[in-house]
DNA sequence: TTGAAAGCGCTACCAG
DNA sequence: CTGGTAGCGCTTTCAA
């Protein structure tokens, strides 16, 4: 006997003053069906007459109920959950991702469980993503520890990298393609005719940044051109800084390209309003993701593009993938961008520096 | 006889190819105890020997156990976890505020299932929230059906609103002091001798914005000041597009209040570099919140702070109040800001306009 | 302190 | 197509 076994047509209160939500079981009752009917219809394709499946629904929109999604989720074994960590959300480019992904994952169904790592505390709290059985696991710009990685291959939890690689064969990434960026940046400020270049890296662990900064010395140092070089950390005010010393430097570079727009931003500022310098004409700035920010007429930056609809679908077909063929092969997905040319980069002799910007060249593309 | 009864070392394999986690079934076996004593040894307080749970937590890491989230909530009807509703990311609010309510959530031993909603669908992707039995609902920025907030209601289920208020007694909401920041920017720009003023709104139907305007309003229409008005959409582009319309009129302000800093810094931007005017001298430009980007030198932002910090705890507080006390009152929090002053605005006479950036006034506080 | 047993609300498998 | 029945993995009585 459940509850004193009557059916309300309003939640029950249970005897702790908590409301309690029908269940199946009521609604069977008050449809007057087996409570298998019942399950049958709010599933999918079931195999169920018409007729009772609009009693059941009729009956359920009286009582207002809603199955338990935390019951099905127990023998289904599918929680329908992606757990989603992301570092920091300063930078625009995050944010972005992550309202792609959710929109993404909705349309298929998922919702995502949202975990940031505070500074510090790196696994434990990530940790229990295990705890709540997510279907998958996707990390945006933070570290993962293989240990973590290991955990959840040894639960037969997907894991997937956004916007990061690792050198686990086990794990999916999918990232924009850092090295094509890295040479197009190169070679363009090459044509613009710039001689003395300079990089600000985000993190040295970080391969992104890495991988950046590998492609665009790759370029320019075969030439016989340097690369001055710091670290931003990846943050607004360590780029400041980062910029600062390149700037006021004897041999100053006259062509700076950040491993990031947000970066790329504080380094701007820091030339314009702190040197003197006028962007596109005494020196030339390139970041890298193309965030909404970096269109703004105060930046005006160009860049290199990280397509996030792109990456994002990418992304979700890989998860899709992974969780419904376990045993399938881990992928890693470049998706090209392209360059994206603004005012904060010198133009080519005779046309003004604040030419129209370019349209973004080249689609999405999966390399082995 | 559960999966051929043996207990293996590493999670077993089950007859479709995945991987099964270890249950506490497989715990219990393994460790010589009752199924019963595992839970007792992951459960906070219970009644168990010291020895019994070292040598269970002993067998689980051996198996590499997790508790099972899903069925513990199941039967506890609590799953620690808070559905948040945000609308657009692309004001660096709220991703600051979606960072700050998951490192607070999370210490508190919840986690946040992120519902974002896409364009036009408004209730549909969020109600089944209510599926996954979220402990409790924050709305930010979001609107709210009077609907769903009644199925919440009648689910038992807190719903807060966070930077946004509406009429149903039965919500809980926390907010920034609208009024108090409208009125103090209303002063100070009059105080600073501006005599034409503008208001560029978020949207009509943003009770946010309405709040801001009334109180400055209410400050600068007794004294016999009409205020301009447009309407940004709480939007780059549409900011841009009311600040032209304001600064092409015959009587143009040169004081303009933005609804958030989002709209401001767009605005800032039309003026500078469409107008040619120069902030903080020709005009004055202010905006509310103090994100992050308000301080950059690209905007040097004069706002009155939302504290996210301060606000994000309140929430915090109220949300596990109205979990654990489902009678509570709801609570409605304006926790107030300060004024922060910075060179978008016009400096008393005598003083440069890129004076030092003043510290924000006053702290928070809860009011009725 | 411990183990046995009874569910939480649902899906999935049976017969019919 | 339908109703019964057996669990999913856990917490929570209840006796011992």
């Amino acid at each position: 006997m459940r509850r004193g076994g009557s059916v309300a047509k309003r939640p029950v209160r249970g005897f702790g003053g908590v409301a309690l939500l029908p269940t199946a079981y009521d609604v069977a009752t008050h449809a007057g069906v087996s409570q298998s009917a019942v399950s049958r219809a709010f599933t999918e394709g079931a195999s169920i007459a018409p007729a009772t499946r609009d009693r059941v629904l009729k009956a359920a929109a009286e009582l207002g109920y809603r199955p338990n999604l935390i019951a099905r989720s127990l023998i289904t074994r599918q929680s329908r959950t992606i757990g989603v960590v992301v570092g920091y959300l300063e930078n625009q480019f995050y944010p972005q991702l992550l309202q792609a992904l959710s929109h993404a994952f909705q349309a298929e169904g998922y919702r995502l469980l949202l975990f940031t790592s505070p500074p510090g505390s790196g696994d434990p709290v990530v940790a229990d993503m295990l705890s709540y059985r997510v279907d998958a696991v996707i990390l945006a710009s933070v570290m993962l520890s293989s240990h973590l990685a290991e955990e959840c291959r040894a639960a037969g939890i997907p894991v997937l990298l956004l916007n990061r690689k690792t050198d686990s064969p086990t794990v999916s990434s999918v990232t924009g393609d850092n090295e094509g960026g890295g040479r197009a940046i190169a070679n363009y400020l090459l044509a613009m005719g710039h001689r003395r270049f300079g990089y600000v890296a985000g993190l040295e662990s970080s391969s992104t940044s890495r991988d950046r900064e590998a492609a665009y010395r790759a370029v320019l140092e075969p030439q016989g051109f340097g690369v001055a070089r710091a670290v931003g950390h990846y943050d607004h005010m360590g780029a400041k800084i980062a910029t600062r010393a390149l700037l006021a430097s004897g041999q100053a570079p006259d062509a700076i390209f950040y491993a990031n727009d947000h970066m790329a931003m504080a380094g701007l500022e820091v030339a314009r309003f702190e040197f003197g310098l006028v962007p596109g004409r005494d020196l030339s700035i390139v970041g890298f993701d193309n965030v909404g920010a970096a269109a703004w007429s105060s930046f005006d930056l160009t860049t290199y593009s990280q397509p996030i609809d792109h990456m994002v679908s990418m992304v979700v077909g890989a998860t899709l993938d992974q969780i419904s063929h376990p045993q399938a092969e881990p992928v890693r997905a470049v998706v090209e961008g392209g360059l994206i040319i603004r005012a904060s980069t010198r133009a080519p002799a005779g046309a003004p520096a604040g030419a129209p910007a370019g349209a973004p060249a080249g689609g999405p593309a999966a390399r082995g």
